[in-house]
DNA sequence: TCTGGGGTCCTAGGACCC
DNA sequence: TCTGGGGTCCTAGGACCC
């Protein structure tokens, strides 16, 4: 039996919190570069306020006042994250972390009511612990519990769906494309094979839906049926790869700018990279124009390395001779891109036999005490010249919230 | 004028092996 | 003229998720 726990607008809740001037009011939250819309707090959804719409779109609701606006501020969101995670580990189930707001629970099976009491005292506690707001869907797999949550988000937060005839009531009730792992396009196929409801879907031939929608399109039916095809992953995973990218303030044509930018998005990602422990062995950098210029330009270069690395000075370095390697000048570009993959354990690197450097403790022991110092005071308390000072391709984040929960100077002041 | 950022998995096809 | 059967690995592209 899972539990599907997932925050209700998420980060537009999370600005609640701590502003009270917020509460009860239109919010949106937009993404980097303060480009669309990427949470609405209920009153927003009331207003029509899309997921994913432009800002521009809403720009009279913003400037008149009847809607409040936040840039992402995503340490507050993680941190956030956080602290829900450690609240749900009371409960001492097995648990997997989905996504920033989402968590997937193991629990107990059991009667209708004491699920929904346990429902009740998850939605308490977090409320109690984290001033947050979770709903919670039950179900024998997680795609049903992801169904519930859906249900449950619609009406009291808590929705428990163990009996069939509730189950097919639900999946009658809900779109094709709303199912977990259907998306519009595979919705869109589906339709065409005459497959036009969830219900339809649950009780579709295995052989036929495999040929439809190949394996996946199986597991999520025969978890629709109550058979678990995805189980709960709560080891963590390595991660394969990572993306450092932003869009950029204004659009630039200077290779400068993209150097500085790709130097900046190396750094970001490899200090992920390094709290995870890992070092890479392909980088590989993107560069693209605006969706909507009129001249249109993607371009991608990638560097195999002979020796895992981890090591920013370096790695920035490869990363500006991809950069080379695609630049073309007279172009406007809008957006670049750093990727990481092709990872091994830091500690297990086998080193190159031809590699001259084979003392890399200096580079490691410099790599700890920057992430030491960047992580003891600010994110940039120590960071890289070719990065740049003035940064004029940043990205635009006009109404940021402070950093509530982890900046000593953002602390929140009570009188 | 203005449309995010970060991931995962699956599949088909090609190259290559014996 | 006629050309098997079985496998692996890699990559690009597509689809999904939040």
């Amino acid at each position: 039996m899972f539990a599907l726990i997932d925050c209700n607008n998420f980060f537009a809740s999370c600005e609640m919190v701590f502003d009270l001037k917020l509460k009860d009011k239109p919010l949106v939250v937009l993404s980097n570069n303060d480009g669309c819309v990427i949470a609405r707090s209920n009153e927003a959804k009331k207003l029509g306020i899309k997921m994913a719409q432009p800002a521009f779109e809403i720009k009279d609701l913003i400037n008149s006042g009847i809607v409040n606006v936040r840039s992402s501020n995503f340490s507050l969101y993680t941190d956030m994250s956080r602290r829900v995670m450690q609240t749900l580990v009371q409960f001492e189930n097995d648990m997997e972390l989905y996504s920033v707001d989402e968590v997937f629970m193991e629990v107990p099976d059991s009667s209708k009511s004491d699920l929904e009491k346990l429902a009740a005292k998850i939605r308490n506690k977090v409320k109690m612990w984290t001033g947050l707001s979770v709903s919670v869907g039950i179900g024998a797999t997680k795609t049903l519990a992801k169904l519930a949550n859906k249900q449950a988000k619609e009406g009291s937060n808590i929705k428990v769906l163990l009996h069939e005839s509730e189950i097919d009531e639900a999946l009658s009730a809900t779109n094709l494309e709303d199912i977990w792992g259907i998306g519009r396009r595979c919705a869109k196929r589906l339709k065409k094979a005459n497959i036009h409801s969830p219900l339809e879907l649950k009780l579709i031939d295995d052989i036929i839906i495999k040929k439809i929608l190949g394996v996946m399109g199986l597991r999520v039916s025969l978890e629709l049926r109550g058979i678990n095809s995805f189980s709960l992953d709560n080891s963590p995973t390595p991660r394969k790869s990572i993306l450092s990218s932003r869009s950029f303030g204004r659009p630039t044509s200077e290779l400068s700018d993209l150097e500085e930018a790709v130097s900046s998005f190396t750094t970001k990602a490899t200090e992920k990279l390094r709290k995870e422990k890992q070092a890479t062995s392909f980088i590989s950098v993107f560069v693209s124009t605006g969706k909507k210029s009129k001249e249109q330009y993607f371009n991608q270069a990638g560097i195999s390395l002979s020796t895992p690395l981890s090591y920013t000075p370096d790695l920035i370095s490869y990363a500006k001779k991809c950069l080379k390697k695609i630049y073309k000048p007279h172009i406007l570009y809008k957006k670049a891109a750093v990727m990481l993959s092709d990872f091994s354990d830091q500690a297990s690197i086998q080193k190159d036999l031809f590699e001259k450097d084979l003392n890399l403790t200096k580079k490691e022991k410099l790599m700890q005490l920057l992430d030491k110092i960047n992580n003891r005071y600010d994110k940039e308390a120590l960071f890289f010249m070719s990065s740049g000072i003035d940064r004029k391709w940043k990205s635009n984040r006009v109404n940021v919230s402070p950093k509530y929960t982890t900046s000593w100077a953002d602390l929140l002041k009570v009188k």
